[in-house]
RNA sequence: GCCGCCAUCGUCUAACGGUUAGGACACCAGAUUUUCAAUCUGGUAAUCGGAGUUCGAUUCUCCGUGGCGGUACCA
């Protein structure tokens, strides 16, 4: 049988957490829980140029929102640790001159300005190679004395690097194309490729789950492998997702970082569904899938090689379908995942629990509680020409809305939106001049002011006896 | 420039040599109906172009085109 499956997620603390960055945990973990298998959590924050101090905290906590859970990483543990790059420098230059004394790397005294020197003219010039062969006596002699220097992989000339993708199948590359990476940076810290290189292997990682823009590097990764003797783990890169432009996602338009999309009101549900089904599908036509179902459902052969765009509709479509089967107990409760206005903040809690029963098919997203109508707060202001059911007459508007009155004053049961919608069916079929229309109409009228609202039974029960009676009462006077 | 990857409705995608090229979002029309939402029914809409291989190509090969990515002491 094959060994345990173990896979990563190793973002960098740059910032938020990219949309694409979390489909990238959700496959790796996906991946992994599909198989019984394990998710590490490793923070790769050997760019001290672009660290951000809380960025590891930011992450860890919308990774958790969104429904991952990692089995080691740090502040979980595990014992593969430490989880973080920058605490794990020694390993780093260890195996960096371990590799310089096995003639696989060199010492490099080369200066960023003799770099660009060298660039001058041609800007994708690779790297001369000057100090590759520099004697090693000499180099150590310099890096004796204290000059600042970094390791290079001595990459060979004239071959062919290739590897089996899991997803993209074997890609080869002419070793000629390939620079002589930076291995170790001048400040001691590993660039990417060694970092990930040591870390999946001392981690144990079977699979390297990662966005496809890392396809060019794997060359390097590839003769890393082989210039320390390990096995290779598989590789599994992921088509990228793109906005509507068929680029990056786009910051101005809002849509780029997980944060975002939590703030506008979408459910973690519908994020994880949504991103899951960009690039990977279970074959089927399903298409609402729980964190579980999609568990059972994934496998590497079904992951796709095109890029895919990112389609707000269609996920506002999906956030509605996951909205419309919370109860309001739960939508109440997913409200603090955004920001809510203090009007509605104000609200009692067994009021706000009924307007959003009603409202919740009404919301693409969580941020729409904010949209309320003002009927939900004051009485609206009436114009008589609206209030007659455009099929209907004024005179037949006032025997209804005085009916209507008569009734709901008798009527004890206001529990439910149900029984009052047969209340009011009673109005129309206890008066055989009067049609649906003439009575729902001006009830609902009545009671919101506005030409869309929920329907007039469902406006009696949220606003209840008192407050239905003096706006319907109202209503009948402008009549007069 | 060089290297690599990709290519089915507007979008997400199914079809792993033989289908009237299927589903979903969006859109349009109808039904329901007291408005909106929801729901139901129907419709418009796609294999990038050109050669080959084959009895037969969305599917395999090559060329072209287009898009994307890489080419850093960033990841």
């Amino acid at each position: 049988m094959m060994n345990k499956i173990r896979t990563r997620f190793a973002p960098s603390p740059t910032g938020y957490l990219h949309i694409g960055g979390l489909r990238t945990a959700l496959y790796a973990f996906l991946l992994a829980k599909a198989n019984n298998g394990e998710v590490v959590l490793r923070i790769e924050d050997t760019d001290r140029e672009r660290y951000v101090a809380d960025g590891v905290e930011r992450l860890m906590s919308v990774v958790q929102w969104a429904g991952i859970e990692f089995d080691e990483g740090p502040n979980i543990g595990g014992d593969f640790g430490p989880y973080t790059q920058s605490e794990r420098l020694d390993l780093y230059k260890k195996y960096a001159l371990e590799l310089v004394k096995n003639d696989k790397a060199y010492y490099c005294f080369c200066t960023k300005d003799d770099l660009e020197q060298e660039r001058v003219g041609n800007e994708q010039a690779m790297y001369s190679g000057k100090c590759r062969h520099l004697s090693k006596e000499e180099a150590e002699t310099r890096v004796a004395k204290g000059e600042s220097y970094v390791i290079r992989l001595k990459v060979p000339k004239g071959r062919q690097v290739c590897f089996e993708d899991a997803v993209f199948g074997k890609i080869c590359f002419d070793t000629n194309t390939i620079d002589d990476q930076v291995l170790l940076k001048s400040d001691g810290f590993a660039t990417y490729h060694l970092a990930v290189v040591v870390d999946d292997h001392l981690m144990e990682v079977s699979h390297v789950v990662r966005g496809n823009e890392w396809i060019p590097s794997t060359g390097k990764h590839v003769l890393l492998y082989e210039a320390f003797g390990w096995e290779m783990p598989v590789h599994v890169h992921l088509p990228v997702i793109t906005g509507d432009d068929g680029k990056k996602l786009s910051k101005r338009k809002g849509d780029v970082f997980v944060e975002d999309f939590r703030k506008a009101g979408y459910l973690h549900e519908t994020i994880m569904n949504f991103i899951a089904l960009l690039g990977w599908n279970p074959g089927g036509n399903v298409e609402i899938m729980s964190l579980s179902e999609l568990i059972g459902a994934f496998s590497i052969d079904r992951i796709k090689k095109a890029n895919a765009y990112f389609d707000r509709e269609k996920m506002n479509w999906m956030n509605k379908q996951y909205l419309m089967k919370l109860s309001a107990d739960e939508v109440a409760e997913r409200l603090d995942d955004i920001e809510v206005d203090d009007k509605v903040k104000s609200l009692d809690n067994e009021y706000l629990r009924k307007i959003l029963e009603v409202e919740k098919s009404r919301m693409l997203v969580l941020a729409d509680v904010n949209n309320i109508g003002d009927h939900y707060f004051v009485d609206p202001k009436l114009d008589v020409e609206k209030l007659v059911f455009k099929k209907s007459t004024r005179e037949l508007c006032q025997e209804a809305l005085q009916n209507v009155i008569i009734k709901l004053e008798a009527e004890g049961d206001w529990s439910s939106a149900e029984h009052l919608f047969e209340v009011l069916k009673e109005v129309v079929e206890a008066n055989v001049r009067l049609s649906n229309g003439d009575v729902f109409w001006p009830v609902r009228y009545a009671l919101s002011g506005v030409d869309q609202s929920p329907s007039p039974n469902e406006l009696l029960w949220v606003l209840g006896k008192e407050n239905s009676l003096r706006r319907l009462k109202a209503a009948e006077q402008i009549l007069l």
